[in-house]
DNA sequence: CAAGCGTGGTC
DNA sequence: TGACCAAGCTT
């Protein structure tokens, strides 16, 4: 069926003049510097839903404590996920650690490049396997993300929605006709460059662009209206509660969150999902922290509120002090920290307000 | 398939 | 300032 869009297109000018314009003004980022597969592998997870400024220094830094493939497979998840910290969408980090164990004990260390095996591992899907498959070897793989949807979907006027599962199948097709087989890796990137700094979302700057010529949304005046995307819900709010619970030493007790669901693995301070509106409320949540850990407590004072958005939901939470003479009994994911300690563990976003106020305190 | 899963930047 | 966005994957 694509066949009939084709005919009428210029292939071989798009092809040339989008992998020229990459070769020539491509950015300088540090991940096109000595690629590797694992290299390539590092930057294309840490870039999925994430923007090119953000990642660079997550890149650099993860780079310098896990070098190669063989330490990032040695490391702790716990180290693992406190170089991911602050980067969000914490399973990518479980995931790629996960993947990178596997390749090292099932592959001797080598990034398998038969698409089959890649794509089996965890954290790899549709996007990245063609992603890392052409980059690092030149595979000739679609890589669909959304910069690449946007400017087909302009490139050929298409106004399927890209919103939906079914439509990136259909431009993976499409760009498996029309990748440059002789430069897949750089047809590939030469798209998500073309989406990231001339084919913008808003306001796309036509004038500069190298395949304007083959742009059937501009030749129709309709880069503006594409892609057509459906938006999703807007996020739910919760109220919640957080402690910062102080032992007699001084220590903060914090625990380890679930392994799985939101933020899995990482650390938080004791939190309860409550309203707290009157007195009365306050008790309620001493009753809950004394029945968690099985201790005595006060609740000496309201601390601060903390507003934290996702993707998905919003916490709008009301932190207390607390102190206790008791000990905790010693369980796997539950310990009183001194204040230094907290550094060493990784917290989510919403939770570095709360260390930012104990550190000021 | 739709929903769950983070965060920070932008206009 | 709130809505939208940024190189998606899993269930």
């Amino acid at each position: 069926m694509y066949q009939q869009w084709i005919r009428d297109f210029e292939v071989e000018s798009f092809r040339n003049n989008l992998v020229t314009w990459f070769q020539n003004e491509q950015r300088d980022l540090p991940w096109r510097h000595n690629q590797t597969p694992y290299k390539v592998w590092i930057s294309e997870v840490m870039l999925q839903q994430t923007r090119v400024d953000t990642v660079i220094p997550y890149y650099k830094q993860f780079l310098e404590l896990f070098p190669s493939l063989e330490a990032l497979a040695e490391a702790d998840e716990q180290k693992v996920l406190k170089a991911w910290e602050g980067l969000g969408y914490y399973s990518r980090a479980r995931n790629l650690h996960s993947a990178v164990k596997e390749v090292h004990e099932k592959y001797d260390g080598v990034v398998p490049e038969d698409p089959k095996q890649f794509g089996q591992l965890k954290g790899v899907g549709p996007y990245t396997q063609g992603a890392v498959l052409s980059i690092a070897y030149g595979k000739p793989e679609p890589a669909v993300d959304g910069n690449v949807m946007r400017v087909l979907s302009r490139i050929m006027s298409i106004w399927d929605d890209i919103a939906k599962p079914k439509t990136r199948k259909l431009f993976e097709e499409l760009v498996r006709i029309l990748i440059d087989t002789n430069h897949p890796s750089d047809f590939n990137q030469g798209l998500m460059e073309l989406g990231a700094l001339i084919c913008t979302p808003k306001t796309p700057n036509c004038l500069l662009c190298p395949v304007r010529e083959q742009c059937r949304a501009f030749s129709e005046g309709v880069q503006a209206e594409l892609p057509v995307k459906s938006r999703k819900k807007p996020p739910r709010s919760l109220e919640m509660t957080a402690v910062i619970l102080r032992n007699s030493q001084g220590e903060l007790l914090i625990r380890r969150r679930p392994s799985t669901g939101l933020l899995a693995n990482l650390w938080e301070f004791p939190n309860h999902e409550m309203v707290i509106e009157s007195e009365t409320q306050v008790d309620q949540l001493k009753a809950y922290i004394e029945e968690d850990f099985n201790i005595k407590v006060n609740i000496t004072k309201h601390a601060l509120n903390i507003k934290h958005v996702f993707s998905h939901l919003i916490w709008n939470i009301k932190v207390y002090e607390a102190e206790t003479t008791d000990e905790i009994s010693q369980i796997e994911g539950e310990c009183f920290v001194n204040r230094d300690q907290l550094r060493d563990y990784p917290f989510p976003v919403s939770h570095q307000k709360i260390i930012e106020y104990i550190l000021n305190d």
